[in-house]
DNA sequence: TAGATTGTTAATCGATTAACAATC
DNA sequence: TAGATTGTTAATCGATTAACAATC
């Protein structure tokens, strides 16, 4: 039975099980059940068999669940066939990094282009993806499909940059910046990676046994 | 009334409470009440008092919270002030760019040496850390105090490599891979940096508004 | 068939919110 | 003093776990 209202806890949980289906994928598994599941991830059978059936029924009594089917499902879910397109803007050493190594094709994404003001970058390509000049913008946007805009700007231009694209109709931010973007706008999505709160979790944890 | 145990939702919301404390020490605000925090980030006074009283009692009735006496309180919780030794495994474009750009100082961290095999780096110094060959590390290990090993290595590698150094003692991991490192020793602290988890959570809350 | 395992309903547990006496 | 706001206890809400009939 689908549900209407998915809770954060559980979205929060969907690109895990991905990860691990993919896994399982890889080792070339077929099958697997909720408890063999739920002792590889370390939460209960219980809760994924739940959390799967919010969005429908993906396994078979006495069997568990085929992995390549799940995977694609989970998959669907999350909009990895999706084709989203999505731009850069700051292109210093993460954004260099993140265009380098990072598999955007495999959560569904395409880079399309990426933005700065250095002129030493300005015209080069990374990875297949070029890089144009900040002035060039606002006519990109207008002129192009863009869903998602990702952040590695320095702190103090982000939430200005974030209200004028907001402005230009964008509706995702990935951020990177050390702040708390905020957007009026219930139909922005913004999400965050805060690597000083990951490390002060840790440290945190280490202070605290 | 201290409490023994904390959940791990009161533990991250810590990080963010202290960013948003930080953030009122610059803009020179003197006092501040769980109320009009709560405004500023989003959530319940109730929940800030709460969350606060795991801890101790840091307010005053009246008059509510001196920011910077709070700000320095959380720190201390989190640990800002220990100085721990942290060193960098896999210096590609994602551990050069935390070496360049990222703060450590300001979460309690000293970055005191990072680790590759690509004879171009080693030997030479990123913002001031030595970069030394991987042959180097169990000696490092061996003679020095390291409390956290950030893990910026190709996630083939990073399951055996953690392994190997948890055999070393070290107790805190900070990865960056694409992997979900597991130990079976509860007192190794993993706190995970997963960009793939993060980008599909968008890519959902994208297709399904 | 018999054993295994699902999807779902009910029970439990924990986290968030509300209320309020204490007091600055 | 009067108003504001804390820390804490109680009430509510939601998420996790347990149980089980259905069925492959």
């Amino acid at each position: 039975m689908k549900k209407q209202n998915i809770s954060d806890a559980v979205i929060r949980r969907l690109p895990r099980y991905y990860r691990h289906l993919n896994d399982l994928c890889n080792k070339g598994v077929i099958r697997i059940s909720s408890h063999s599941l739920g002792v590889k991830m370390g939460i209960t059978a219980s809760q994924i068999r739940q959390d799967f059936s919010c969005f429908g029924e993906f396994g078979q009594q006495g069997y568990g669940y085929n992995v390549e089917e799940l995977r694609s499902e989970i998959g669907h879910i999350l909009g990895v066939d999706q084709s989203h397109h999505l731009i850069m803007i700051g292109v210093g050493n993460l954004g260099h990094a993140l265009l380098q190594n990072f598999r955007f094709s495999q959560c569904g994404f395409a880079v399309d282009a990426a933005f700065d003001i250095a002129p030493s970058i300005i015209g080069t390509d990374i990875n297949g993806v070029h890089i144009y000049h900040m002035d060039e913008l606002e006519d990109y946007i207008r002129t192009h499909k863009v869903d998602v805009v990702s952040l590695t700007v320095p702190k103090s231009i982000a939430q200005d940059l974030a209200d004028r694209l907001t402005d230009l109709g964008i509706r995702g931010f990935w951020n990177f910046t050390n702040l708390e973007l905020v957007s009026s706008n219930p139909e922005v999505k913004i999400e965050n990676i805060h690597f000083s709160d990951s490390l002060l979790t840790l440290s945190y944890r280490i202070v605290n046994p």
